[in-house]
DNA sequence: ACTTAATTTTAGACTAATCTAAAAATATTT
DNA sequence: AAATATTTTTAGATTAGTCTAAAATTAAGT
């Protein structure tokens, strides 16, 4: 159907567009995938003439429902084999995401309705990003930052807004895992900083960026 | 490591080897990889340059140690595929074939060890073909053909010489899946063709083209 | 052994994706 | 608004893989 590069391409303007906005600029699909924007350019034109992005000669860039199809798509099929990897194989949340970059361009629709139902139909992936269904729904993710939550409630984790295998690998060596719950204790004036207790007892200071970057829903919803 | 493409002519290459008395010559790769002997040719130079074959022009090549390496451990992946395809995810054994040829290329060795695991490590495929391990140890698989078999005794299907989807989808109609139980009420002198029973007690026609294609072990061993 | 046939390799060209360096367009600063 | 800086695009080259058509080599047939 189209490359594994358009492919990414895609994927990765698709995931702009839902950060910054519209239109999307050439350095920025370059710098998030590591190439010249030399090369960008080139695939832009390539993209446009399929009619998956509309470009515009110094304009940007922006996609179109046919290119979101596509990617939503290939974001399908990461999230679904990213819970495989975890829930089925026993990998850490950390240890996924180039496994997934892989297997997310295997091309059978089959294969991935079928793994999807072998999975149970899960919403969202390990680290709480949600999954597209078959027809490209996908329902919203939590949105509560434990940041901003108050002292004394207790938490459910959810997920991360920062992917990166550092901050993954800070969570799992402190027990933080999606599903598990926390109590915050209470709430550093000066920076901001949390001490939360996990179920074992234990306490954890946070720092704000920690904190910044978790996400959570209230215990018991 | 290598492309996907080096690993596919590798992959050719070892097999048509296990088949063919060596060396292995330029058309005989072209023929199954379905493309032209120049381009063969092409990739033999490369291939040569990087120790994975022997190949000295118009004596055709060989699979070097280094290159058999290669090839066992993609077979290895595929073939841990096609169990994951049939017993996991439930798709029937004539149709995983193209899926494991994509997923064979995912790079990971720690993936396919875990997968490996998951799945009990079996030592065949759903076609009977066995599955190397992680040494690239294979064991050897049942090299008795139905067509020499004895009528009255019973016989357990083990595997098939012709892979092909069409062959396959006629054993598929006709409930003659691996691990099944077969006994042979008589064989026709004229035309080799057999009469089975199945343990449904149902009755079967067999040609010889198919009994040929068909392997299998004494009931019980 | 000599001619014909088949196979294999080279030569040259094409596509996809990439790069560097230069040119063009847009944005920013004073 | 002119000068400078930044961004983007073009131009030209490179690598991997592929093709067709022609040349070179090996095999086969009489």
């Amino acid at each position: 159907m189209h490359t594994q590069t358009e492919e990414n391409y895609l994927k990765a303007i698709y995931h702009l567009s839902s950060k910054k906005a519209e239109p999307i600029n050439t350095s920025a699909i370059a710098g998030s995938l590591s190439t010249t924007s030399a090369s960008v350019t080139d695939m832009l034109k390539k993209l446009a003439e399929k009619n998956l992005v509309e470009y515009e000669k110094y304009k940007g860039v922006r996609i179109t429902r046919k290119g979101e199809k596509v990617a939503i798509n290939i974001v399908r099929k990461h999230r679904l084999w990213e819970v495989f990897l975890t829930h089925t194989l026993k990998f850490r949340w950390d240890e996924v995401h180039s496994m997934a970059e892989e297997l997310e361009h295997v091309s059978s629709d089959e294969l991935i309705k079928r793994l999807e139902e072998y999975l149970g139909f899960p919403r969202f992936d390990p680290h709480g990003d949600p999954i597209p269904d078959l027809l490209g729904k996908i329902s919203s993710p939590s949105s509560l930052c434990l940041s901003d939550c108050e002292p004394e409630k207790r938490y459910t984790l959810t997920g991360v807004n920062d992917h990166s295998v550092s901050f993954l690998q800070y969570l799992e060596r402190n027990g933080l895992k999606p599903g598990i719950t926390v109590r915050i204790i209470e709430i550093q004036e000066y920076d901001k900083s949390m001490i939360v207790e996990l179920k074992s007892k234990s306490k954890l200071s946070l720092s704000y960026e920690v904190s910044k970057n978790l996400l959570v829903k209230n215990y018991g919803e």
